[in-house]
DNA sequence: CCAGCGAGCGTGACCGGTCACGCTGTCGCT
DNA sequence: AGCGACAGCGTGACCGGTCACGCTCGCTGG
């Protein structure tokens, strides 16, 4: 910054000023300031600014380290909407074990993150940040707390019970669900609300498989299912696809036999075979107020509460009405 | 620091020396200081550290905004790589317009990264690399660079070959190929593949489908392979589920009436039905030893020249012998 | 004619670390 | 005993920005 000075003829103050956009500079001044800036190919010094600002404007990302839709485009709706508003995400990817939370909020916080959000929804993360009394303002995502003003999600419950109802109304009577693991939130909201909606109907519950999310646990569950049921209410599109292949394994063939409803609407979904009915999420949306939230909060203002999202249920191929009424 | 300094009775270098664990400290000191810092709940600040070592130990991953299996895990891999070795990954997502590109490089400048890996396999992200000349090494994934120094990815010939001989074997003859984007250099590197291969085993090659690897697009190709195909290589494994739903849309049952064949080994690929075969990538030691490769460079060493890496055919339950030999 | 004001720009301190260097005291060696 | 070496710790400058403040100069109003 120094050099550029000196090259425009001007002080170091004069500089920052044009970096700024401060009004108080003749156009004449700020046009050699620019013009040195770019023979000289300078770039600010970030860490210096931040030094100085004591600000960072960086948002810190918890995210957890998995591949799957759902999480991935919501990280991608956080940067853009972040980057939109001048801040700078820093996305984190942990697992689920403790040192690892710990070691990505650790990394967060020596980055000097002035927010934070959390879309790693366990119990885990949220006594981490417990202990940690974190004094920057949290957002998280999907952990379906009550507080409206630091949590936002999709409406499981609602979701899980428009599935299951959904088969109800089809005329299914032995429903079964194939819950995520059960430290999850999400995996217990839509459990929970999967044996509400099945007593609210007069029906029984039966019991719970729980799998892990992956495919590979629905292809299991197929052998694991009730010989009776009819319908699976699947707690996610990728366990609903291995349940599927496993039942066509045994000869069971989906919708005819068995109907499947899964959770999220992936970008595939619509192209299983046969193509799934399901529960869509809107990942996007929750990922930008999330930001918009935050943002507000660290510009002074007071936090945006927002209602849990209305989910919507795709019906497609997947599920039919049970064969022998 | 400076509080911790004069909680712990000693000067603030001493401090740092505890800090950058030094030996010369005597350990009833180094204790002193360390219960000063855990009772303050010292964090140290990071910006004064990146200003005055000149080093930000930070390492930027420009990779493309999608929720693909292929980038995301890569990008994990990384992220998990640089953390291990002591560097912070700083991960950001890009569209494939020129101002997305030069908007993320730019941030990952601004923090001053040490190094710079690049997942985004196209010539505009590369003609943006040569133009800003930037001088930290630079690792570019998939790009099928010739120079092994700069470059490493999976032998995306190879695979293709492998995937075209495949069929060959099997007896088919009339093999069409369904491609990814053209600027992607992946996608360019599969379709000359396919073309030499049929060449080579003395077939004539159908003409090309250009997808963009959604399984969207391969479900629009389903009415756009010739009549008289009875195979179909596609560039990936989204694009393969949407052409079998396709077919099986338009009553062309797989593997009995089409073999389809994809790219990648996405882990719900032995799920579908039926089970697809594939080439299976290894995104996650690409990315550990971009990260590896290029630690060895910020420290000193020269880079590590790798060998691309081999990809290895998956044959499951899509890809079967021609009816009509 | 001059005080007062504001536009336009410069000066020096400061943010919180690290680095080079300097100081003190203890120990071993001659 | 005297000296050098080294362990152990402190001192002040410096990294590259920003911030508060001050200066100069031209213009306006009484």
């Amino acid at each position: 910054m120094h050099d550029v000075a000196a090259r425009a003829g001007v002080s170091h103050q004069t500089v920052s000023r044009v970096l700024n956009g401060f009004e108080s500079v003749r156009p004449v001044t700020r046009d050699r300031v620019l013009a040195a800036i770019t023979e000289l190919g300078y770039r600010r010094n970030l860490a210096a600014r931040t030094l100085a600002t004591n600000r960072s404007r960086a948002i810190g990302v918890l995210a957890p380290a998995v591949s799957e839709y759902g999480p991935t485009s919501t990280v991608q709706a956080i940067e853009v909407a972040a980057r939109a508003a001048g801040y700078h995400p820093l996305v984190t990817s942990t697992t689920s074990d403790r040192e690892s939370i710990l070691a990505s909020l650790g990394f967060l916080l020596d980055q000097a993150v002035e927010a934070l959000v959390v879309i790693a929804p366990q119990q885990r993360v949220l006594v981490a940040i417990d202990e940690l009394e974190l004094t920057v303002p949290i957002m998280t995502l999907q952990s379906l707390r009550v507080d409206s003003a630091t949590a936002i999600s999709v409406d499981q419950a609602r979701g899980a019970r428009r599935a299951v109802q959904h088969l109800i109304v089809l005329g299914h009577r032995r429903i079964q669900h194939l819950s995520g693991p059960e430290e999850l939130f999400e995996a217990t909201a839509r459990r929970e609300a999967y044996q509400a909606a099945m007593v609210d109907a007069g029906l029984a519950a039966l019991p719970v498989i729980v799998g892990d999310w992956t495919a590979e646990a629905g292809m299991r569950a197929a052998t694991a299912i009730e010989p009776d049921a009819t319908a699976v209410f699947s707690g996610n599109d990728q366990m609903a696809l291995g349940l599927i292949s496993g039942l066509a394994a045994l000869g069971r063939r989906v919708p005819e036999d068995v109907s499947v409803i899964g959770f999220d609407d992936v970008p595939e979904a619509r192209f299983y075979l046969p193509a799934l009915t399901t529960v869509r999420q809107d990942f996007e949306t929750i990922g930008r107020v999330a930001i918009e939230s935050l943002i507000r909060q660290v510009e002074g203002r007071e936090a945006i509460a927002v209602a849990p999202l209305e989910p919507e249920l795709i019906v497609r191929a997947s599920t039919a009405a049970p064969r022998s009424g």
